[in-house]
DNA sequence: TAGATTGTTAATCGATTAACAATC
DNA sequence: TAGATTGTTAATCGATTAACAATC
């Protein structure tokens, strides 16, 4: 019998992820087991909507016990596709391209940066963790030969159009733009913009409430 | 009459950013008004939803012509607290530091490094961009005497907790948190994690169903 | 067996959207 | 005036949560 997988609420995979960085801590932490009521602490969820969640795409504990932290890591790693390695293509060699490469949050989910380039020759030839740094020329040939399909933006802001662009062209199907620039892509080419000032924009609001709070009750 | 601010849905915060950062690129462009249909496309949000927002905080628009985009972007500044400068103090001085240090998107909403701090003593008296590195000694004095309250962590994942601690107990109010590592902090601190590799799984579900998707329609 | 905790239903809650009168 | 577009209401839609029978 073929699974129908109906439409999946956004919320629910947004949430999958968090849930799964609570329990790569709970395996480290060595803990075997867990229940939606702990998993929701860690994770600031209500215990009744994980169980919802889950649902969608199976039943995967236990009554009485838990979930087993292994299996449900396997479950949600396979559901979002993170059980199999994802190649990156970085581009821009600078400070920023540097701390992504050496990141350890990419490779603690199977991503690995496969290649990286830039424009400035005097980086070309050079070293980026142990990948060398290859000139533009090489983009498309590189991402086609290596079957690229994330690509990750981390070059001057004049640039990020032209490189999105190369990149989509080439064949990405997935870009991280980590400067702020909104760059324009292709239909079938979904844009993360990695803009960490639009969320402490957003806690600002909640920064001077609190404040204004403060001094009221003076 | 005073204005009795009501509970503001979460939904509503969250948006302004997004609205607001269309809107300083399109008076960056030189268009004096903005339909609310027009905002709505670059924002990726329903026009309804955006004058439905809008409502929470007053009326800003004029019918028949749409939004004055400088009024637009001063009222949501306001709003959001951005229309001031907000201090940083950044924790680390290596490749992620000098990267962040330089992120035109900080200065745009009128965040400024106001002090960076590292460990490593070849690190400290040198500069980033055109601040001073200090140790670590000197953490809590200059926070205190800058009035930061707003604290930047780009160390090796080890010592996030430990800086973590430091800057809330230093006084400061909101923590983004540039490491993979789920950081605890006390009540009344807002933590933001800044791990775009969060949002890459996300996407990889959609990803992963379109292949699902195209190789079934071979 | 008694206690714990899931899976699932049904009720609640809130957010989104369509529609339109007001008005520029 | 006619056309455009807001502000706002009311209807829809979907997501969250409480509750509890099933079951380990």
């Amino acid at each position: 019998m073929a699974e129908v997988q109906v439409h999946i609420p956004e919320g629910v995979i947004e949430r999958l992820p968090a849930y799964l960085n609570v329990l790569l801590q709970l395996r480290a932490n060595g803990d075997p087991t867990v229940s939606s009521a702990r998993l929701g602490e860690l994770a600031r969820v209500n215990p009744a909507q994980i169980r919802r969640d889950l649902t969608h795409f199976g039943s995967f504990g236990r009554r009485g016990i838990g979930y087993d932290v292994q299996t449900l890591i396997e479950r949600i790693q396979h559901i979002l596709g993170s059980d199999h390695v994802h190649r990156l293509a970085l581009v821009g060699a600078g400070n920023l391209g540097s701390a992504i490469a050496s990141y350890a949050g990419l490779s603690k989910h199977g991503f690995i940066v496969s290649a990286v380039f830039d424009t400035d020759p005097s980086k070309i030839g050079g070293l980026i963790g142990d990948l060398p740094v290859l000139g533009m020329n090489d983009l498309e040939r590189v991402i086609h030969k290596q079957g690229i399909a994330i690509g990750v933006i981390a070059v001057p802001p004049e640039a990020a159009q032209s490189v999105a662009d190369r990149l989509s062209a080439a064949g990405v199907h997935v870009l991280l733009n980590y400067t702020p620039v909104m760059v324009q892509v292709p239909e079938g080419v979904t844009l993360h913009n990695t803009d960490p000032v639009q969320e402490l924009l957003h806690t600002l609001y909640y920064l001077s409430r609190r404040e204004v709070v403060a001094s009221e009750a003076r």
